[in-house]
DNA sequence: GAGCACTGC
């Protein structure tokens, strides 16, 4: 139902009533303005191809787009996804030596080059809604936004609030602990991002946009941008895109975020963790007191591509009622501004129409039993029929599904009548090597039609180009962690509708296009609206550490968007409990205090604290292999039997009997004593770079934290010569956090856990399958087609015992 | 004999 909903933004000239206000949608103005916007997408559908961010999040800001704002075609801007420096990005060296007047000169092409995206940006369905943004704002503090693709949301609402008044920085008094103490409070934007991805690009057009150099490239920037491994902010910054999980560790430092005026949360409808948890901690922020601001408001835009904002105005209007209908008075005296006046309670919900095509649904007349083969028969039907240009992409569940898919096609493409256009079938997922990937990104050659086999990557992460058919299984593998059986289970279900509409929306980018969905219109009635949020799918150790840390004790009381089972926080206070992050009584140790800090999962942070009491050695190759275990898997899956032979030869000298913990130490360690060409070592051994690359970062930043931490010294991390592992040292390290991923061998040969007495397989991807060992440790427990361990090492029982006895 | 997608001072 919500994709036939059509709406315009509110009409907020409502009378205003004394209870806090919800402004819905009017449908009355939306005849005129429906049709100009029809008109509009026919003159430069282009235009609307770069001004919402899921549509660059692979594509960075295209260059031509500055330099001619007019007709750039989609092919050409993401046929070179790695060109991805804009021009106005460059020219800044971070000298600090420059003098400040040729920075000045500097500016005047970026002056121009924002004069001429101001037409681009004029043409957004957004711009119009501008004023009356800002005219709410100044009047209330939160403002939830529903702003379907293409709507230019997430570049224009900064932008529009940068210049308000209430965006300035103000000097006032904060009173923390007794202590009184003078800041300069806000002036800062936050926007956040679930992607990495997704907040550079989205930073660096906005800079484009305000004229601006980028982040650090100059004192003068006004935008940048903070992810994990790449931050680039000067002092001057006031527009600021970064991931959700940075904010959170910003927060911790920071709980009442003094540097900012306003955080825009954005692509909420993902619904991870992160950004639930965000959104608890926000609403306790604009509803509480605002001692910690030194009472300066904070305003919260919530922006969302699917219209279910009901449960977010109850929300926040809970937060509201809970902290009573009077304001508490503002014992340090700051002056009481318009924001105190009652209507900054109001809530307001403002509907942005997007810009996309048109989508036909085609539904299955009778359920489907295998999508392979019905996706099978519908591309080629569409091939037959549907005229070129206009590219296929096929949204399966997995690996498995793609590559038997991509057999199927390129076997019946060769039997084809030879006067149909040619077939290119590529593949698309994660693991897919980086090269492989980029190939669905180049237009397809001259009468050819590509057909994209796509795991739900490209759902949001990654944006095809040239895709007029979608064919859609209505189906997706999801993560869920089963809290009693203390396992990840990867299933295959069926999708949500507003992953059904987002799939379906991928057909009509550039054009009027088609959606086949291999499920009955009855079947898609009875999917669930919205996916289910994270929080109730996963692990919540990591969620209930950092709410420990930052002074949340009664977790009860927690401002949920969605609550979690009780089972689900009881298993993880116990499992923090188990690792001594938390004291008997609940509260935080200082353990925990130390590991909330890190960018680990406590199990992983408590190894790191274990392995430093075992010595600065066993601490450097506890890092080593802590690194490896926080990235995807660093060993490539073999394709062909020849290249797995060799490959295996090649990896041999890397095994250890150890384990896969040894084994990730000695492919580290090799690796980074590789100097020559790591690119062509990782090939050899087939070993991903990316994901070696990603290790060398988590490895870099976490031997620093712990120079920080004084738990290692600078002679320690300079020093050249390696010395010899200790493999006992460092699993019991592991222990210390892993005692209850263990398992013994039974009678039967099979492995039972420790804890649970569940059986449990050795994974084919470790070193260790097929070995009967004594004991195993390890790093995941997952159910795929059956229970598997994942990251096993052998351990002896002995240790095990005293482990889980808390004596490490 | 096996690998949905994201993310962290």
């Amino acid at each position: 139902m919500p994709e036939k909903v059509r709406t315009v933004f509110a009409n907020s000239d409502d009378d205003k009533a004394a209870e806090p206000k919800i402004s819905l949608q009017t449908t009355e103005e939306t005849r005129g303005k429906k049709k100009k916007n029809k008109k509009r997408k026919r003159e430069e559908p282009e235009a609307s191809q770069n001004d919402d961010h899921d549509e660059t999040s692979d594509t960075p800001a295209p260059k031509k787009q500055v330099e001619t704002p007019v007709a750039v075609p989609k092919n050409q801007a993401n046929a070179a996804p790695q060109s991805t420096e804009a021009p106005a990005a460059k020219p800044y060296p971070k000298s600090k030596s420059k003098p400040f007047t040729d920075t000045k000169l500097n500016w005047m092409p970026l002056r121009e080059k924002a004069k001429a995206l101001l037409e681009v940006r004029r043409k957004l369905p957004v711009f119009e809604n501008a004023d009356r943004i800002r005219s709410l704002l100044r009047e209330q503090d939160v403002m939830l936004l529903v702003g379907e693709t293409g709507s230019g949301k997430s570049t224009q609402i900064p932008q529009f609030l940068v210049d308000e008044f209430w965006c300035r920085p103000v000097p006032a008094q904060i009173t923390r602990n007794g202590k009184t103490e003078k800041k300069m409070v806000g002036g800062c934007i936050a926007i956040t991002q679930p992607r990495r991805v997704a907040a550079i690009t989205l930073a660096r057009r906005v800079a484009e946009e305000m004229g601006t150099p980028l982040g650090s490239h100059s004192p003068a920037s006004k935008v940048g941008y903070s992810v994990r491994f790449d931050t680039s902010t000067s002092p001057s910054t006031r527009v600021k895109f970064l991931t959700e999980g940075m904010l959170l560790q910003e927060m911790l430092h920071d709980p009442y975020l003094t540097k900012y005026s306003a955080v825009v949360v954005d692509e909420v409808h993902e619904r991870g963790i992160n950004v639930d948890l965000t959104l608890g901690f926000l609403r306790n922020l604009v509803s509480g007191n605002k001692e910690g601001r030194g009472g300066v408001p904070l305003k919260v835009v919530v922006m969302s591509a699917t219209a279910d904002m009901e449960s977010l105005t109850g929300f926040f209007q809970e937060g509201y009622r809970i902290a009573g209908p009077e304001k508490k008075a503002i014992e340090n005296g700051a002056e009481a501004g318009p924001e105190d006046s009652p209507s900054s309670r109001d809530i307001s919900v403002c509907h942005i129409k997007g810009r996309q095509f048109p989508v036909k649904t085609i539904y299955s007349p009778a359920p489907v039993h295998d999508f392979v083969d019905a996706a099978l028969k519908v591309i080629f039907q569409i091939h037959q029929k549907e005229p070129m240009p206009g590219d296929i992409l096929v949204f399966l569940t997995g690996q498995e599904t793609v590559e038997a898919l991509e057999h199927l096609v390129n076997e019946y493409a060769m039997a084809m009548d030879p006067a149909l256009p040619k077939i290119l079938v590529l593949p698309l997922f994660a693991a897919l090597p980086q090269a492989a990937q980029q190939r669905v990104f180049a237009p397809a050659p001259p009468r050819t039609r590509k057909v994209v086999l796509s795991t739900n990557i490209a759902e949001t992460s990654v944006t095809v180009s040239g895709v007029r058919h979608v064919i859609d299984c209505g189906k997706a593998k999801i993560k869920q962690f089963r809290t009693r059986l203390g396992l990840d289970s990867l299933l295959v279900k069926p999708i949500s509708k507003s992953a059904a509409i987002q799939r379906k929306g991928r057909a009509g980018r550039e054009a009027p296009g088609q959606c086949f969905r291999l499920y009955t219109e009855k079947d898609y009635l009875a999917l669930d609206e919205t996916n289910t949020p994270e929080i109730l799918r996963c692990d919540l150790s990591q969620a209930l550490l950092n709410m420990k840390a930052r002074g949340v004790d009664d977790i009860v009381r927690f401002p949920f968007l969605t609550r979690p089972p009780r089972e689900a926080l009881e298993k993880a206070l116990l499992q923090l409990l188990n690792i001594n992050a938390l004291q008997e009584d609940g509260t935080i140790s200082a353990v925990g205090l130390h590991i909330a800090k890190l960018p680990l999962t406590p199990t992983l942070g408590r190894v790191l604290l274990a392995a430093a009491e075992n010595g600065h050695e066993c601490l450097l190759d506890v890092i080593d292999i802590i690194s490896c275990l926080s990235v995807e898997n660093i060993f490539l899956n073999t394709t062909s039997e020849e290249k797995k032979e060799a490959a295996e030869a090649a990896r041999r000298d890397l095994y250890r009997r150890e384990g896969d913990h040894l084994t990730m130490l000695m492919t580290v360690r090799a690796y980074a004593s590789e100097h020559a060409d790591r690119k062509a070592w990782a090939e050899r051994h087939l070993v991903s770079h990316r994901a070696m690359q990603s290790v060398m970062d988590v490895r870099k930043q976490l031997r620093t934290q712990c120079r920080q931490a004084k738990l290692l010294t600078n002679e320690a991390l300079n020093r050249t010569s390696l010395h010899d592992p200790s493999p006992i040292l460092i699993l019991q390290s592991f222990l210390a956090g892993f005692a209850t991923n263990t398992a013994r061998l039974v009678p039967d040969g099979s492995y039972r856990t420790i804890v649970g007495n569940q059986t449990v397989a050795i994974h084919p991807s470790s070193v260790l399958y097929g070995k009967k060992l004594e004991a195993i440790m390890y790093n995941e427990f997952v159910f795929t087609n059956r229970s598997y361990a994942r990251g096993v090492s052998a351990v002896q029982m002995d240790w095990v015992g005293e482990a889980l006895a808390g004596k490490d």
